[in-house]
RNA sequence: GCCAGGGUAGCUCAAUGGUGGAGCACAGCAUUCAUAACGCUGCGGUUGUGGGUCCGAUCCCCACCCCUGGUACCA
């Protein structure tokens, strides 16, 4: 691999991100900072964003008052202002209202449209007001919405354009079989699978809001009877979304960029997204006839205090709301250490304090402030910063970056704190000759044959606690190495 | 209802068809370079329930219970 192109899911702008979301971009964030390790800076490209159209965010405007436009702006400007607290080092940001971004889904749009993937239809659906979703017949109970069965449910009928679908369901199939890389766990994998059986075409199009990237023009022979009325159509917002992964490498715009990084290595996105990036969006660039995506990394929920999170539950919480508590470098850590990227997992405060005290303060803190002690007290003198061999830290977690291990990646550096912290028990160099305790504490600061340094830690670190690991490598550069402020004061 | 994932020490999770592991928390010892920190030792489990296959199952099979997600066009 010569170039890494890592993108997350863009967020709805109904609401603020929280730490759910958060916790996608901090894994993204991870895997993006190692391969810039790998790679350099200039081959890795990260994209994230909002994804602002469609009828949720016309009617939550509406709510407000103001216009869509501003409405999204806002929401948009506090969604980059959380994801920039946790230093979520993204190269762009970006949001489906972007100019260039309604270029190249009509592009697309045009595209799958000449490839003959477009046709006008009738769609008929039944929906649940309690809902406010569409039901298909087979899931009804005895014609009632499971979720309402005292509401009648409507048929509604709306003339739209319909996507091909269909078409392309035995070449995703065979795509998933193909590549069992393709998705990420496996089982997620499986579950695509069986949905691909039955995968049936979709309309494209809505025309009972206007929030949204027009439907384009269609040419004068194209025409038949009975099809939408392309000014009131506007484009389906996944439709529109998912190509925000080419709009953001360029495509169109800046044609080097966008053949250096597509397609994407890794699509990184929450497993309620997951049909959408594993059956539609391959089949919308095969149509379009634009090289697939590599890999699509699922990742779980995150659970408060057992609860989901949810507006109505009442357990919202923002990064910012822990970062100014804890520091943005606690919350990753946490985040990070704590979970298991594929599956759901439940968090609390309680459980991050815990972790804070243990791992941070107690671990990587003290050892860093007993290091940096014992130097200032010995008068050390660094020569030099590194050893002559690669970063044993790094050879060693590379594996589980690579296989998107990034907890079990952590809990690894912490293995090597631990052995320097035992390391230091064993050979007390406060009881040693200075040439010998300086020899000793050399070996803890650079490294020897046998022991990872804490320079080391610090490298492995800039993946995980980009702060924390500035801070230490601007403590332990030398020459000489005074004590400082403590990296974590026990909470 | 249907599909999928999960239920292992107080907590978070690991593991394997053959006498159940780690970290945190807790207790004791030791120690002072350090953020009453670090280290060592210990405590701690009939591996959701009931059956079955097997010489032997936590791991395989069946049923059930509980939790989670998806269930098609609302991100």
């Amino acid at each position: 691999m010569s170039k890494f192109y890592i993108t997350t899911a863009i967020d709805y702008v109904n609401d603020t991100i929280h730490l759910g979301h958060a916790f996608q971009k901090i894994a993204a964030d991870v895997l993006a900072r190692y391969h810039r390790i790998t790679l350099g800076k200039d081959n890795v490209f990260f994209l994230t964003g909002t994804d602002e159209y469609g009828q949720k965010a016309e009617k939550a405007a509406k709510l407000e008052n103001i216009p869509p436009k501003e409405f999204v702006k806002k929401i948009s400007d506090s969604d980059q202002k959380e994801q920039d607290s946790l230093n979520i080092s993204y190269n762009r940001f970006i949001r489906t209202t972007d100019l260039d971004h309604a270029e190249v889904v009509k592009e697309i749009w045009n595209r799958v449209q000449k490839n003959g993937d477009v046709y006008s239809g009738e769609y008929q659906g039944s929906y649940c007001e309690g809902c406010e979703a569409y039901y298909v017949k087979e899931d009804l109970i005895k014609g009632k919405c499971p979720v309402h069965p005292t509401l009648e449910i409507k048929i509604v009928k709306e003339q739209n354009y319909f996507f091909k679908w269909s078409k392309y369901k035995d070449f995703l199939i065979d795509h998933i079989k193909k590549n069992p890389d393709f998705i990420y766990p496996a089982h997620r994998a499986k579950e695509m699978l069986e949905f691909a059986k039955n995968i049936k075409d979709i309309p494209i199009s809505r025309s009972n809001f206007t929030w949204g990237i027009p439907v384009p023009a269609r040419n004068a022979s194209h025409s038949d009877a009975g099809e939408p009325e392309d000014s009131k159509q506007i484009i389906y917002v996944w439709f529109d979304a998912l190509v925000n992964y080419l709009t953001g490498v360029g495509f169109l715009k800046d044609k080097e960029l966008f053949a250096k990084f597509w397609p994407a290595d890794v699509h990184i996105l929450g497993k309620d997204n997951l049909r959408w990036h594993a059956l539609l969006w391959p089949a919308m660039l095969k149509s379009a006839g634009i090289e697939l995506p590599k890999a699509i990394l699922v990742n779980g929920f995150l659970n408060i205090n057992g609860q989901k999170i949810s507006k109505s539950v009442g357990n919202v919480i923002r990064p910012t709301d822990w970062v100014k508590k804890y520091g943005a470098d606690a919350v990753r850590y946490y985040l990070l250490r704590y979970t298991n990227l594929t599956d759901d997992s439940d968090i609390s405060e309680e459980k991050l304090l815990q972790a804070y005290n243990a791992d941070l303060a107690n671990g990587l803190g003290n050892l860093v402030a007993r290091v940096a002690k014992l130097c200032e007290n010995n008068n050390l003198n660094l020569t030099k910063l590194k050893q002559d061999r690669p970063n044993q830290i790094l050879e060693e977690i590379k594996p589980l970056l690579e296989g998107f291990k990034l907890n079990d990646a952590l809990s690894y550096v912490w293995g090597s704190i631990k052995g320097l912290d035992q390391y230091i028990n064993r050979e007390r160099p406060w009881q040693k000759e200075l040439i010998e305790a300086n020899k000793i504490l050399s070996n803890i600061v650079i490294g020897s044959e046998a022991l990872t340094s804490l320079n080391e830690i610090a490298e492995a670190l800039k993946i995980f606690l980009p702060e924390t690991a500035e801070k230490i490598e601007g403590q332990f550069c030398g020459p000489k190495i005074i004590s400082g402020k403590p990296l974590f004061p026990r909470i």
